[in-house]
Parts: C-alpha cells; sequence; structure tokens
DNA sequence: TATTGTTATACTCTATAACTATA
DNA sequence: TATAGTTATAGAGTATAACAATA
C-alpha cells in the first residue's frame, strides 16, 4: 500500500483533488457571502430547503454539537430565512423549516454554486461518466458521506 | 450551458464532488486534532515544513487578512512548532520558519493524511491517469471560472 | 508617504458543561 | 432517569480599523 500511495501519479491526482477541495471552498463561501450568509448558514438553509429538521438532526448533518446549531438557527431567523415550529409528538422538539423567503434565498445559493462548477461543462457526456464512476469507487460503497 | 449544468449526470458529479470535499475536510481536521492542531494551524505548519515564509506571504496563501496570520502563528510559536526570524534585508519583515520539532509533526501530519487518502489505492493505474487528465480539464488552465 | 506586522474590537463557529422542560 | 434544546463559557478563525517601526 504504501508503494501504491507513494507512487508520483498517485500523489499528482492527490494534488489535484486538493486543488477541487480548495476552489469548492472558496467558491461555496464567496457564494454564501454575495447572500450575506456565511458558510455554515449557507449548508444549514440548503439543509432545511430540501426538508424540516429537529434542531438534533440538522447537528448530526453538520457533525457539531447540537449547542451551536442554537446560534446558526438564530440567526437565520432573525432574518427571517428559517423558522421554528413544535412538533407535535414530541414538545421538547423543535422543527426548523426555511420560510418562503428563505426557499427564494436557497435556490438563488443553488444557482449560484451550479454556475460555480460550471467547468464541468467542459467534459463530454461520456467523460463525465467515466468521471463519475471513478469519485464513486474514490468513496468506496457508499458506507454514508451526507449518510442521508 | 443551463442545459449542460442541470442535466442529471452533471448533478450526480457535483454531488459525488460535494462528497469527496466533505471527507477531505473531515479526515484534514481529524489528521491534525491528533496533533493537536486546529486546521488553520495545520495548513500553516504544513506552507512553513516546505520554505519559510513572511508574515504577509503566509495571510495571501490562506487567502486571509495578515492580522490574522498573527495569532495562528503565536499559537504554534507557543508550541515550540515555528518561529519568528528577522529579515536582514527588510528590518519591518518577519519570516516565519519551522523549528525541528514543527519539521517533525509535518512530517507525522503528511503521513496521516496520505494514509487518509488512501482510497485511490482501489484504482488501477490507467483508471488513476483518467482520473488526473479528468481533474486537470475539470479545473482548468487556472484563469477561473466565470469562463474568463 | 507607503508598507509590515501588530493590536484592539467584534462576530461567528466550535466544544464542554450546566440548566429547563419535557418524556 | 433520559432526552431535546438552550444557556454560559472559553478558545479559535475571520474582517476591519488604528497603530508602531521601518522603508
Amino acid at each position: 500500500m504504501a508503494t501504491t500511495r507513494r507512487d508520483p501519479l498517485t500523489l499528482e491526482v492527490v494534488q489535484l483533488i486538493g486543488s477541487v477541495v480548495a476552489r469548492y471552498y472558496e467558491e461555496y463561501d464567496q457564494a454564501a457571502a454575495e447572500h450575506s450568509l456565511t458558510g455554515a448558514q449557507a449548508r444549514v438553509l440548503g439543509l432545511l430547503s430540501l426538508e424540516p429538521l429537529p434542531m438534533r438532526r440538522i447537528a448530526q448533518k453538520l457533525k457539531c454539537e447540537p449547542s451551536n446549531v442554537t446560534g446558526i438557527i438564530d440567526r437565520l431567523e432573525g432574518r427571517g430565512l428559517v423558522e421554528r415550529r413544535p412538533d407535535p409528538d414530541d414538545r421538547r422538539v423543535k422543527v426548523a423549516a426555511v420560510t418562503e423567503t428563505g426557499l427564494t434565498t436557497a435556490g438563488l445559493l443553488r444557482d449560484s454554486l451550479d454556475f460555480a462548477r460550471e467547468p464541468l461543462a467542459d467534459l463530454s457526456e461520456e467523460e463525465r461518466r467515466t468521471l463519475r464512476d471513478l469519485l464513486k469507487r474514490m468513496l468506496g460503497d457508499g458506507s454514508g458521506i451526507d449518510g442521508a
């Protein structure tokens, strides 16, 4: 394995992935900033635009402590992008959901990101298919990243 | 363009790249934490392990304000991993350089990261070559995204 | 006057621990 | 007793503005 890890080709791919990661983050934060959102706020808004979630679930998705979610939701709520709703089945639970404004903002954000990722358009369909398959293999059997 | 951006295959690739980015960051921060370093500290230590740099240059590499570098270097210096040296040619400049201990830590960190990226070993040499070429095309000539 | 690094300030994200209100 | 969310606290990264030393 060490042999495989250290060969020049592998190192080059690793470096390229590093570049992709750097650019992804840079553009993500820039897109968020254009809507006066931090990266974390944009991520949560994106999550909630798919479905409302209890505070606890948001923390799990973000892989952070639940106490942090309070502040992030506070700030999104303060700007009218998100609201807290009671859970009828368990009065301890608060469900965060995007407002109409929040949904619009999330859509704009997604568009900005799609635009930023446009470089993929330079690849032919077959190349994109190849890239997809290689990335899938690289990520393994999907034992879970975003973990649904 | 919009057609290319919106087709299911492209969206799938975009999502996969998102997963790669998420895993990369997760493992990077974890490797850093194993050496009691934050992500930013690990990044700076890695940079300085290649060559000493003036404070200003570090800020440029990190794409952050120079004032932030002061604190990061303070903390690395406080742990004996980095030291500030005067620049003989310009007495305003302070050059940050890794100590011997810092160099060792940077090496261990690099090894952890290589290990974390081992999934690449599942790909054949030809596949890695293909992946390299596709990533290169995706990243373009570095002139930017907007088709600049 | 311009530049380098720093300090001071404020905000956000982060983890930990203690608290509340439910269950 | 256990769980969901919050609060309190502290540390770190970030940007902005003002400052000292040097150019």
